[in-house]
Formats: structure tokens, C-alpha cells, sequence
RNA sequence: GCGGGUGUGGUGGAAUGGCAGACACGCUAGUCUUAGGAACUAGUGUCUUCGACGUGCAGGUUCAAGUCCUGUCACCCGCACCA
């Protein structure tokens, strides 16, 4: 029999909403749980069902805690600025402020529907004024420190949202939003230091519980690597430094190579005689998208400098100097030595140039390719460094180096500073005055949140500009040192700055006087529990590490690190086991599955389809299994005879209790859900539940489906709501079974099956075993040569003709 | 190229080195029904079925391997001319 879910789903979301039952206490000497989802962006399409896959994991986590006796903040908020709105709003003519306040009431609605006991009180928007006046001030804080700053720079430029991008949200050369091209172009742009906490971001990793593929993504993405950076002298007298992390093979540097940017071209303008070729090779480089600039497997090309040549510092000889895009002006110097024996790009080159090519570690083959994984080897042809091991060779060379004063060791990252401007009309207003006297000044704090001013019209201009820059009215002000005329800076902030501290204010969310209270800072610090997706790996999850050292730093926050445990949950696939999506049709709307089973029903599938880390496809027959376990659970209430804890029950009960307690905490919702079906299907056999067994049973599904359980709470007439109830405790003793059956194997082949005592020693346990009919005619007339006893596992008996 | 991961029935997936396939879907048969996209019962890895074979493939370690080691193939994710 079906029970009525939505009647009973309704009923039981108002009675959580009119008492708030999820608020969490303001009582800092309770033990606290700080349970932290990624909030969503309120897109126009609405919750997707890859939503509720995390949302619901710490949901239960959240209301086991409750349970357990925790003070538990389980917030929720509106990551609303950013791009798609904004698109939204101007092709509906409809202002992306109305645009946001329906696409929130919306989520707000499903949310509600799945029964998630977010503390609503707590709701925050990133562009709520009352919101953002801490972004605001935040960034000011980054602004006085000169951790953002205001650079030319070239960056990267979506053709179609006309707006710069983040490396990060450069995804394969194209625009992560909305797919176009990104090209190549030079504008100033305000950037934050994130390169200054590259050291940080990577040691740390090491005081935090994160799963092991997102430390290893961070790392991987801010790349540090060791070497040395080395002068090399020019023909012109001139200095040029070059990074490498193969000081060793410098004796093999047979040329170097400048990226088309680099600035000493220009100095060397009138010594170089093809400065035309040069001059249009850096304009090809320059037209070249990232990603024709990045395609792999292209032929090298560059040009070599006529007029001026560099000396290797180590044997004097005299080296040509080329111009290749291989070359990136962003890393390092700039510049590189080439040794083309030892690095596949050089040897490339070298061939393509017609270069000489000198072997300095033995070992490989180089007349066929570069010989790179040399790290064992022996230097040759080195002066010096002959006959030492690479590892000897690079300590030799860099001590060399430093005392010459040629060069020393050197770190380098790939991470780059953080282009933090977008050209943009939804996002937080940049709070900085330009004035042609003072330069850069910060509005003054006083005078945060500075509002986003309305406009008629917020379409991306074609020449680069913030729409906010036709705002006359609002854009000439006075400055804040002098008095004198200037002007706001007209970019807007990313959609990132939000989310970079969001977490902080769930913590006091309506302080108007600072961004949150010490003692609420104090008392919630750290996240004890952040789920959220890989996508934001090196995007929000690196910036608000940054954001949060950089507020310990200046003593706003307690803690270095932001989250003490860090999951992710796979993405749940459409039925074909493709990735979701309008255009393959394949979409599956988390409202006709509250509508047709229920949010129990949902949330249930959503943890039992698989692996919570992997990724799993929806499958709208699987479904009907979780939806007949919640009908069967329902209709035990119909079996409830007697009281107490059945003798013949109780050891499975316990170990109910112990697996669901354990799998909740270890990610393992799947298995967990699988107890309790197992556990119901015992009670099905044996035909009747007791009343002290049926209320354990209803508290450990509660997390899982929390408005059937609390329904049938009441139907019993237990005190209270199930929500104030206890977490059942599991006794190990009680999980233990008198006897256990054991598999008995010959020669590791199962011969028999039997049941034995549990605490049986090794001497009962073989002689039971060879007590059996088939073990003893397997072993007749063989000789034993070894006999093994896993407690409540198996014999294996090993036998020899 | 670098980093991370995954390969188990018809399907989703379980298995601290210790009985492979828990749990669920699907399927088959049955009961009850005017009816079944309901409920319940039984069965369901494969085969040449008193046995043998089975966790991508090939080896190895071990009394014992889905699990550990070596090699190999395939696929997925992230980064990528980062010197």
C-alpha cells in the first residue's frame, strides 16, 4: 500500500518552517557542527537533480549530528551574481535584480519541497547590499595590503560575453560560461596577489582532511617546481635571465629562445637587422587565440634575432637567440635556455632550426629524440661536471652559479595573479576612485556598500568598457584624499569575490558592523564539513583558501584554513548515461520526481544509486525500489506488536545501528541504505516489529527520509517530534552472533559450509571442519601440511598426495 | 606529456588479503485480482551442473588475490609548449 507523501511531505515542511525547528542555537558552549554545501547559483532552469545528490548527504550528516546532541548550522544562500542572469535580463528586457528574486524564489520552493533542514534564518544573496558591503570591504582590506593592484596586462577576453576571464575560467581555449572563443587582449585590469599565497595554498593542504584527488588538483594547479634562474650575457652588454629547472644541462644550452612579448625586443630594436620578420612574427603570436596558440603537437616555429647573440655563462661559447610563441611570457622569465638533448620542445626546435644538439647526461640516444628522463645519469661533455650524477651535477652547477653571481636557486609556480575585473554590469562595484592627482583611492569604509547604481540599459559595450561607464551621474565623483574631480572604477567584481568568504557570514549573518562577530567567528570556525563539486576545485575552492589566509593574516578570522574536511560527490548522468543536458534531452526535473514518489522517495535514490564520489546514471526504474522500501517501512506500522528488544532481533538491530552510525560518516550512503533494507527484510520474515524496535528503526531512516519517519513518530505516539528524539547507540557486544558460519576450504577451494561457535579457537574450529563429510573425503589419505583459522572467517586446510 | 581515477552478472552497484556478486533494478514462474506500471511467494553469474569456470588482459607474491606487486590494454576527469 502506498502511503500519501505529498499530504504527509506538506504537513510536516510547515511544522519545521512555523517553529523553526532547524535553527541552530545561539549557545557557544554547546559542541557545534558547521555543515557547509556549495550555494547554488539560482539559474533560470531551476534546481537540477545533481543539486539534492549533495545537498542531501549533508543533510543527513546534519540531522544525525542534531540527533547526536550537536549544535548544527546547516546553511543555505544565492550565489546571484554573474553572467547568465545578467544574459537573461537583457534579452527579456527584464532587470537581472527581478530576474534574480524569481529564479531564488523558485530554488527556494524546491529546495523547501525536498525537506533539507537548512536554518532558513540564515539565508544569505551575494547581492544583497547588506551582503556585499563585506565583499566591498574585503577587497579594500586586499587594496591596502597591495594585494590587489591594477595592471596592464593581456587577458583573456570571451568574444561573446565581452568580459576578461580568469585563467580558470578558461576551460580548452573557450569560455567556460558560454562556450565561445577566448582571444588574447591587453587591458588593465585589477588583479589579486594570489601568487603570493602559491607556498601557502600548498603546505596547508597538509593540515586539512581533504579527499586526496582535490589536494592533488590544487597542487597540480598551482605547480610549483625548483630550479635556477641564470644571466645569460648579451652581445649588447645586456642581461637576460632565463628560469630552468635543469641547471645541470647547461653545458648542453646550444641557443636561446624569447617569448614574442618579451621586452627586451624592443630595446634591441635598432641593432636587429630582420626587424620586420620579427615584427610580424609578434603580431601572428599575438592574433592567435589561446587555444590555436595551445593546440598540441604543432610544428615549432619562431625567428631568430639577427644582430644579437648571448654567451652561455658556463663555457663562453656564443649562442643564437630566437623568438618562438613555445615561449610564454607569463612563467618564469620570459626567456629560456635551450638544450635540445634534454627537452622534447627544444629538440623539436633544434631539428626544425637546424640547431647543434650536445648530449650532456649518457644514456639516451639522441640522434632519435631527446633524452629527458635522465635523472639517473652520468654528465658528459660538461667541464666540470663530468662524471657527477645529475642530483650531484644541479648542487654543483647552482653553488657555481651563486658564486660567480650568475645566478641562484629559484622557485616557480604556475599559478598566476587573479584578474579580478569584469567588464560586467552584474556583479559588486569595485570600491575605488581614480583621480588624475592621487591615482588609486579606496572609497572610504564609511561609505560601503557601494551600491550598484541602477541603469536603463546594462548591455556589454563593444569597446571593452563596464556598461557602467555611460553612468555619468554616478561615475564622476570627487575625490576621497584631494576633493578634486575623478571617477569610480567601472568594473565590476567576478562572481568568485561572493562566494570567497561566503561561509563566514552564515555564521552572523545580520551584523551590521562587522562581517561576522568574534565570538560567532570563534565558535563555528572552521567548516567541519564542506561537500561541493570537482568543478570548483581551482576555482572557489582555491580563491576562498586565498581569501581566508588573507583574512587570518590581518586577524579577522581564527583559523588559517577555511574547511577541516572537504568531500565531492560524483554528477548524477542522464539515462544514457551521458552528462545531463537540454540538448541531448536527457534532463531529469527534480519536481516531477517529488510529484510522482516524493521527496523521501528522492532523497533516498539519490544515496542509494551508487557510489556517492563516482559518477551515477538516473535510472527511473531504480528508482521504485527506494519507493517500495518507504512503502514497506510505512507499512510496518501495521506490524507493531509488543515491547522491548526481541533476543532473536537484537543482534541484527545493533549491527543496523553500527553500519548506518559508521557508513554515514564515511560517504557510504549507499551501503548504508542497504542495512536498513536487509534489516526490514528480516522483520518481513519473522512478521511482526515491536514497538522499542520500530522507534530505533524510524530515528536511524529519519536522515535519510525525514517526513515518513516523523510521521509514523507520531502515529505511534512517541513523545515529541523525532526530530528532538536520540541517536540510537549501538552496544559491540550485541553485534556479535553466537555462532557464525565459516566456509571450510581445501587447498583454498570451499568444500563445505558450517556453523560454528564465534569464539571457537583454532584447535575447535579444524576439528569441526574435518568433522564434515566432504572436507574429511577431500582430505582421506593426503597428508596436512598446514591448517589456517580466520575468526569467523573460514578454515583452509593445505594437503600434499 | 604530467596528475588523478575507473574496468566485477542483463543493469546500478557490494566485498578490513579470507565464502565474489550484499542491497536494489530487471527478468522468469506462481498466488491474489475484472485489471496491474499494485502487493506477496519462489527463482535468477556462466557452463558440458554430484562438478568446473568466473572481477579488462598477461604474469607474479601468498595457504588464500576483485583487493598486493610487475607489465599491458581500454575508457573517464583535470592540467598542458609551465622550460
Amino acid at each position: 500500500m502506498k502511503y500519501n507523501f505529498s499530504e504527509i511531505e506538506k504537513k510536516w515542511q510547515k511544522i519545521w518552517d512555523d517553529n523553526g525547528t532547524f535553527q541552530c542555537s545561539n549557545d557557544y558552549t554547546k559542541p557545534k557542527f558547521f555543515a557547509l554545501v556549495e550555494f547554488p547559483y539560482p539559474s533560470g532552469q531551476g534546481l537540477h537533480v545533481g543539486h539534492p545528490r549533495s545537498y542531501t548527504a549533508l543533510d543527513i550528516v546534519a540531522r544525525k549530528r542534531r540527533l547526536e546532541g550537536y549544535n548544527v548550522l546547516y546553511p543555505m544562500g544565492w550565489d546571484a551574481f554573474g553572467l547568465p542572469t545578467e544574459n537573461f535580463a537583457i534579452k527579456n528586457h527584464i532587470h537581472p535584480a527581478i530576474v534574480t528574486k524569481n529564479n531564488v524564489a523558485r530554488f527556494k520552493e524546491q529546495l523547501k519541497s525536498l525537506g533539507f533542514s537548512f536554518d532558513w534564518s540564515r539565508e544569505i544573496n551575494t547581492t544583497d547590499p547588506e551582503y556585499y558591503k563585506w565583499t566591498q570591504w574585503i577587497f579594500l582590506q586586499l587594496f591596502k595590503k597591495g594585494l590587489a593592484y591594477k595592471s596592464e596586462m593581456a587577458v583573456n577576453w570571451c568574444t561573446s560575453c565581452k568580459c576578461v576571464l580568469a585563467n580558470e575560467e578558461v576551460v580548452g581555449g573557450v569560455c567556460e560560461r558560454c562556450g565561445s572563443e577566448v582571444v588574447r587582449k591587453t587591458k588593465s585590469q585589477w588583479m589579486l596577489k594570489i601568487t603570493e599565497y602559491a607556498q601557502r595554498l600548498i603546505d596547508d593542504l597538509d593540515t586539512v582532511d581533504y579527499i586526496d584527488r582535490v589536494k592533488a588538483q590544487q597542487r597540480n594547479w598551482i605547480g610549483r617546481s625548483t630550479g635556477a634562474e641564470v644571466t645569460f650575457k648579451s652581445s649588447t652588454g645586456d642581461d637576460l635571465v632565463v628560469y630552468t629547472t635543469r641547471p645541470d644541462t647547461l653545458f648542453g644550452a646550444t641557443y636561446m629562445v624569447i617569448s614574442p612579448e618579451h621586452p627586451m625586443i624592443e630595446k634591441w630594436a635598432d641593432k636587429l637587422n630582420n626587424m620586420d620578420a620579427i615584427r610580424e612574427y609578434q603580431q601572428a603570436a599575438a592574433r592567435k587565440s589561446d587555444f590555436e596558440r595551445t593546440e598540441v603537437a604543432k610544428d615549432k616555429t619562431g625567428v631568430k634575432l639577427d644582430g644579437v647573440t648571448a654567451i652561455n655563462p658556463v663555457n663562453g661559447k656564443e649562442i643564437p637567440i630566437f623568438i618562438s610563441d613555445y615561449v610564454l611570457v607569463s612563467y618564469g622569465t620570459g626567456a629560456i635556455m635551450a638544450v635540445p638533448a634534454h627537452d622534447t620542445r627544444d629538440y623539436d626546435f633544434a631539428k626544425a632550426f637546424d640547431l647543434p644538439i650536445i648530449e650532456v647526461v649518457a644514456g639516451g640516444d639522441i640522434e632519435k629524440e631527446a633524452f629527458t628522463d635522465c635523472e639517473t645519469g652520468i654528465m658528459v661533455n660538461s667541464g666540470f661536471l663530468d662524471g657527477l650524477t645529475v642530483e650531484e651535477a644541479k648542487k654543483a652547477i647552482i653553488k657555481f652559479l651563486e658564486e660567480k653571481e650568475i645566478g641562484k636557486s629559484k622557485v616557480n609556480y604556475k599559478l598566476r595573479d587573479w584578474v579580478f575585473s569584469r567588464q560586467r554590469y552584474w556583479g559588486e562595484p569595485i570600491p575605488i576612485v581614480h583621480c588624475e592627482k592621487c591615482g588609486y583611492v579606496p572609497v572610504d569604509e564609511s561609505q560601503l556598500p557601494l551600491v550598484l547604481p541602477d541603469v536603463d540599459s546594462y548591455e556589454p559595450t563593444d569597446n571593452g568598457e563596464s556598461p557602467l561607464a555611460k553612468m555619468t551621474d554616478w561615475v564622476n565623483t570627487t575625490c576621497p584624499v584631494c576633493g578634486g574631480a575623478a571617477k569610480r572604477e567601472t568594473d565590476t567584481m567576478p562572481q568568485w569575490a561572493g562566494s570567497s568568504w561566503y561561509f563566514l557570514r552564515y555564521m552572523d549573518p545580520h551584523n551590521d558592523k562587522e562581517l561576522a562577530s568574534k565570538e560567532a567567528l570563534e565558535y563555528w570556525s572552521p567548516i567541519d564539513w564542506y561537500n561541493g563539486g570537482m568543478e570548483h576545485t581551482t576555482l572557489h575552492l582555491l580563491y576562498s583558501r586565498f581569501w581566508h589566509k588573507f583574512l587570518y593574516d590581518i586577524g579577522v578570522v581564527p583559523t588559517a584554513e577555511p574547511y577541516a574536511k572537504r568531500t565531492s560527490h560524483g554528477m548524477i548522468l542522464g539515462e544514457n548515461g551521458e552528462k545531463m543536458s537540454k540538448s541531448r534531452g536527457n534532463v531529469v526535473n527534480p519536481d516531477d520526481i517529488v510529484r510522482d514518489y516524493g521527496a523521501d522517495t528522492m532523497r533516498l535514490y539519490e544515496m542509494f544509486i551508487g557510489d556517492f564520489e563516482k559518477a551515477a546514471p538516473w535510472s527511473s526504474s531504480s528508482i521504485k525500489g527506494c519507493s517500495r522500501f518507504l512503502d514497506r517501512v510505512f507499512n510496518l506500522f501495521e506490524m507493531i506488536e509488543g515491547e522491548g528488544i526481541r533476543a532473536d532481533i537484537e543482534g541484527d538491530l545493533h549491527r543496523t545501528i553500527k553500519k548506518v552510525t559508521t557508513d554515514i560518516e564515511d560517504l557510504k550512503f549507499n551501503t548504508a541504505i542497504a542495512a536498513l533494507m536487509s534489516f526490514i527484510n528480516t522483520i518481513y520474515e519473522k512478521g511482526s516489529i515491536t514497538k522499542d524496535e520500530f522507534k530505533i528503526l524510524i530515528t536511524l531512516i529519519n536522515p535519510f527520509a525525514p517526513h515518513v519517519t516523523e510521521e509514523l513518530w507520531v502515529m505511534c505516539g512517541f513523545e515529541g517530534m523525532l526530530n528532538q528524539a536520540q541517536w540510537p547507540k549501538f552496544d559491540e557486544n550485541k553485534c556479535k552472533e553466537a555462532t557464525v558460519e565459516i566456509a571450510v576450504q581445501v587447498n583454498g577451494k570451499v568444500r563445505a559450509r558450517i556453523s560454528i561457535d564465534t569464539e571457537s579457537d583454532q584447535a575447535a574450529a579444524i576439528a569441526a571442519a574435518k568433522a564434515d563429510e566432504k572436507v574429511a573425503a577431500a582430505i582421506s589419505g593426503m597428508n596436512v601440511v598446514k591448517e589456517i583459522y580466520v575468526k569467523g572467517k573460514l578454515v583452509n586446510i593445505v594437503i600434499k598426495p
